[in-house]
RNA sequence: GGAGGCGUGGCAGAGCGGUUGAAUGCACUGGUCUUGAAAACCAGCAAGGGUGAAAGCCCUUCAGAGGUUCGAAUCCUCUCGCCUCCGCCA
């Protein structure tokens, strides 16, 4: 949620931000509601007063003696006044507020310019482009060959998008997340959680799923909670309306889930394999500091998040996102996509974004400066990684002209083998 | 799922329908004392909103949402959470 002083403050400037994400926001209806409602709280605020003063006042005599009756009956009409001014309160405060939760984060002053993905900035490149003297299998293929996936499987259970892991392809897929776990435990310092999947819309709204996006997730009714599209969700809210001292800060959380998207929409490309599903393994790593420090975090989750497509000895690229390709919640973000060699593109395995004090405004993170004084927190966070696309590029790259798979030398611990036969 | 109990400030724990944002203790911060520390003593110590240059002043908040009343932490209803007992179950 933005602040509604900025709004207050210096409307133009920060409508012209927002448009750089989203042409079509306006804020003038907001500070139109802001206005109004400050009038109908100020004249409650002094009906409030007068209505404490005599109560108080009753409260003596009473204690002295006798109280005239006829003082309530005129107390009743301040009473009545008071009721409805709360109401309208009431009433206007929460439409404001459902106003405020649609508002987009607006973007950094140094993310580029642009509406699409085409106006993305390639930061930097990690390692050369594999050549191979032999015909490429894609992952798809490769899968069906040595049985690591039974796409019909998952079908018939649940569905498509429900990938069945088989045999060493599960293997490779538990050895992926404990692989990834570790690696940020033993070189950062992170606190491991193992999260619920399921969450209340309060915890929905912290993150911004809700109530902009909550076609993506999948819903419970019965129960009224949703399934995680991140552990980002459960993680954040850890710190949902707390106050943090300054020096409990930065706090860097970490944790894998099973992620959930519907995918609504998004029917056609990248559906094929693994590539986009409705049910995935995720790391996710999570920060929260100090203002000063958020945009320096930022640029070491980014570098985090990368050590473990380096060793794992796969091409990949930092990308920037463009104001118009940012998501709702981040000031600025990084994507890191790696590179399939058959599929012939680049896969986004991991967003790491700041967040600025958006979510923290939203679920009421805060903390305790040097000073005493209550701020919000920043947020952070970035994928450590995205499991089926790292499992799809990993099977692309390292394959052999046997049809064998190479098992990068930082997985084998996990794995157990130093390649996979068919 | 059934029966009962309970939800008050960072924690513990009082609280009569009326001068209670809330006793008291602990923790925390500052001061006195001390070579230093501890102890002791003194003082301060919730968050949010409005207004103001500031000091201040006003309002809101005792799990959450409604209700009764001139007035609710206190009475009523519902929801959520925790505890105890019973049932079911990985």
């Amino acid at each position: 949620m933005i602040d509604i002083k900025k709004i207050r403050e210096n409307i133009e400037v920060l409508e012209n931000s927002l448009k750089r994400k989203d042409q079509t926001i306006s804020l003038s209806k907001i500070l139109k509601m802001d206005k109004e409602l400050r009038t109908i709280t100020s004249n409650l605020n002094i009906l409030q007063s007068e209505q404490n003063q005599i109560s108080k006042e009753i409260g003596k005599m009473k204690s002295q003696g006798g109280v005239d009756n006829n003082l309530f009956t005129s107390l009743k009409s301040l009473s009545l006044n008071i009721k409805d001014l709360e109401s309208k309160s009431k009433n206007l405060s929460k439409k404001l507020k459902d106003k405020m939760l649609l508002i987009p984060n607006p973007p950094h002053d140094s993310v580029p310019q642009g509406e699409t993905s085409e106006d993305n900035v390639v930061i930097r490149r990690h390692g050369e482009t594999k050549k191979f003297d032999f015909e490429l299998k894609d992952h798809v293929q490769i899968c069906n060959d040595m049985s690591l996936v039974d796409f019909e499987g998952g079908v018939k259970i649940s569905g498509g998008g429900f990938p069945l892991m088989k045999g060493k392809g599960a293997l490779l897929e538990r050895a992926l997340i404990n692989f990834m776990i570790d690696y940020h435990l033993k070189n950062y310092d992170y606190t491991e959680y193992l999260t619920p999947f399921l969450v209340n819309p309060s915890s929905a709204i912290t993150t911004s799923q809700l109530p902009k996006f909550s076609e993506d997730m999948y819903y419970i009714e019965k129960d009224d909670l949703y399934l995680i599209p991140t552990a980002e969700v459960s993680i954040t809210n850890i710190h949902r309306d707390d106050i943090l001292d300054f020096n409990e800060l930065p706090k860097y959380y970490l944790g894998y889930s099973a992620c959930f998207r519907r995918e609504a929409g998004s029917y056609g490309k990248d559906t094929r394999g693994l590539l986009r599903v409705h049910q995935f393994s995720k790391v996710e790593l999570v920060k929260f500091v100090e203002p000063n420090n958020s945009y320096k975090e930022l640029e070491n989750l980014v570098v985090q998040a990368s050590k473990i497509l380096e060793l794992l000895e796969l091409e990949y690229r930092v990308v920037e996102l463009c104001s118009g390709d940012l998501s709702f919640a981040a000031s600025k973000c990084y994507d890191l996509e790696v590179w399939a060699p058959k599929e012939g593109s680049w896969l986004e395995v991991s967003s790491c974004s700041n967040f600025e004090d958006f979510q923290a405004r939203r679920g009421n993170i805060r903390f305790k400066n040097k000073d005493g004084k209550v701020e919000f927190v920043h947020t952070l966070n970035g994928s450590g990684l995205a499991i089926p696309r790292i499992f799809a590029a990993l099977l692309e790259t390292h394959q052999n002209k046997d049809g064998s798979i190479k098992i990068p030398a930082a997985l084998q611990p996990y794995m157990g083998i130093s390649k996979l036969d068919s």
